[in-house]
RNA sequence: GUGGGUGUAGUUCAGCGGUUAGAGCGCCAGGUUGUGGCCCUGGAAAUCGUGGGUUCAAAUCCCAUCACUCACCCCA
């Protein structure tokens, strides 16, 4: 259908994009109290980036990319991740050679991804997040936690609960990996299928499967954290140390693995602590060897993404509603041609002075003027007609009080500052 | 990709074989030739998702298809 939108998207239409620039200005103002300043990367980028930045085994990108090849012939890929193309704009500039760490945050980042939607998930989404390299020490990422906290808490959430988790580094993981194969392998035929095809993809996965025989049997399962080397547990106890010190409440979740192949020691997330499933509102981690994957140097990195959709789902769940503030702060009724003029002109002053107002543009009665002023929630509606004109007046309403006042433009104006 | 649910005015829904498919809300107009919210009256607005089949007769039953939606996989 030609007036239909596609699949998996969503409008943002005029009576709710003040949600959006809300949530959006919470990100701003937080992140420049920390330093962090914005980038904005391209929507598409080279299909290999994310081959490569991602990682060729992940879901995302063997089955949910959209790639296309463009006029030239180049592999072209609708970003389906975002910081891949942080990376990447990082390494091309060079930015590695300038101060760091480089705190950079994004907002409405638009996120492509070939899926099959459903509550909170969408073919495109919007993040805001941050991405910081060059800083490795672990205060960075109970830094970047607290930001996405504070987040959430600025827009209005409370009752949230924060997960971390550390997988380590990949001499961690290969060696984690085999224990937990090892400590599988006896079950493997009481698991789900899906766990079954899990074992050799991404047997960590197996750990979060939601079929309660699989959890039962995964109970005892030898955790991450027992089999990280000394580098990588001191990380993890430091991370633990400054997220107290920020009085940041969590709970370790050695479940807690982000399917992407980037990720070192920290991961992280966080979610609506409710009874009901809800799903993640923001989740990242520490990705110190995706710079050098990328053949860049080898500087490491922290980063989380947070859905914007999902925020808004999550504040609607919770019932944390603000009105949308009145569209104009007075609306203009006029009756005839004459008093149009006239008060177009009054609009165009009014406006210059830094009020809100509109004026009627169909011709329509004066009942049908004010209906709509009193819709528009307008506090004041100032009424021009031939009564007023040639008194050289206009007649200011106030609609809670329905108190009127004959007034010059000047005190019009005064009035409404 | 797998599985469930739902498609009827702008919207939320009723109708579930039998005249011309209804209602609430919204929209427009009038009651009130210069005054909003409440009330009253009227009006516009629907190829009943689409295609095929069964039937004397289909919004209603059957099949297919598309869309929306929810769950799984995965992820924000």
């Amino acid at each position: 259908m030609l007036t239909q939108r596609p699949k998996g998207t969503q409008d943002i239409l005029p009576g709710e994009s003040w949600r959006w620039q809300r949530i959006e200005r919470n990100m701003r103002e937080i992140c420049a109290l920390g330093g962090y300043r914005e980038i904005r990367t391209p929507v598409f980028e080279h299909t290999e980036l994310f081959q490569r930045g991602v990682g060729d085994t992940t879901d995302v990108v063997q089955k949910e990319m959209y790639t296309f090849e463009d006029k030239g012939g180049r592999s072209i890929t609708l970003k389906p991740k975002g910081t891949a193309g942080v990376a990447r704009a990082f390494l091309e500039a060079h930015l590695e050679a300038e101060p760091l760490p480089c705190k950079m945050y994004y907002v409405f980042s638009p996120h492509m991804r070939y899926e099959k939607p459903q509550s909170g998930r969408l073919r495109e989404h919007h993040q805001l997040g941050i991405e910081v390299f060059g800083a490795k020490d672990a205060s960075c990422d109970a830094e970047g936690i607290k930001l996405a906290m504070d987040q959430l808490r600025a827009c209005g959430l409370s009752q949230l609960r924060l997960e971390i988790n550390s997988i380590g580094c990949p001499a961690c993981r290969a060696a984690y990996s085999e224990r937990l194969k090892a400590f599988l392998m006896p079950k493997l035929e009481k698991l789900c299928k899906t766990c079954n095809e899990r074992f050799e993809r991404n047997p960590m996965r197996i750990l979060d499967c939601k079929d309660p025989g699989d959890q039962e049997l995964v109970k005892d399962a030898p955790s991450p954290i027992d089999c990280l080397c000394e580098d990588c547990r001191a990380h993890f106890d430091s991370l633990q140390r400054y997220l107290n010190a920020l009085s940041i409440p969590f709970t370790v979740n050695p479940r807690t693995v982000r399917g992407l192949d980037y990720y070192t020691r920290t991961v992280f997330e966080v979610f609506l602590d409710i009874k009901e499933d809800f799903p993640a509102l923001a989740g990242g981690g520490r990705y110190d060897g995706l710079l050098a994957s990328l053949d860049g140097p080898d500087v490491p990195g922290f980063g989380f993404g947070m859905g914007e959709e999902r925020l808004l789902l999550a504040l609607d769940k919770m019932g944390v509603t603000e009105p949308e503030s009145p569209v104009y702060d007075a609306f203009i009724v006029t009756l005839g041609e004459d008093a149009r003029v006239h008060g177009l002109a009054l609009a165009d002053e009014l406006r210059q002075n830094g009020i809100r107002c509109d004026i009627d543009h169909a011709a329509r009665s004066m009942k049908a003027q004010m209906k709509y002023a009193s819709k528009t929630g307008a506090p004041k509606v100032i009424i021009i007609a031939d009564d007023e004109l040639s008194k050289g007046v206009v007649k200011l309403r106030d609609m809670n009080t329905k108190e009127e006042l004959e007034l010059t433009r000047e005190q019009l104006i005064e009035q409404l500052l």
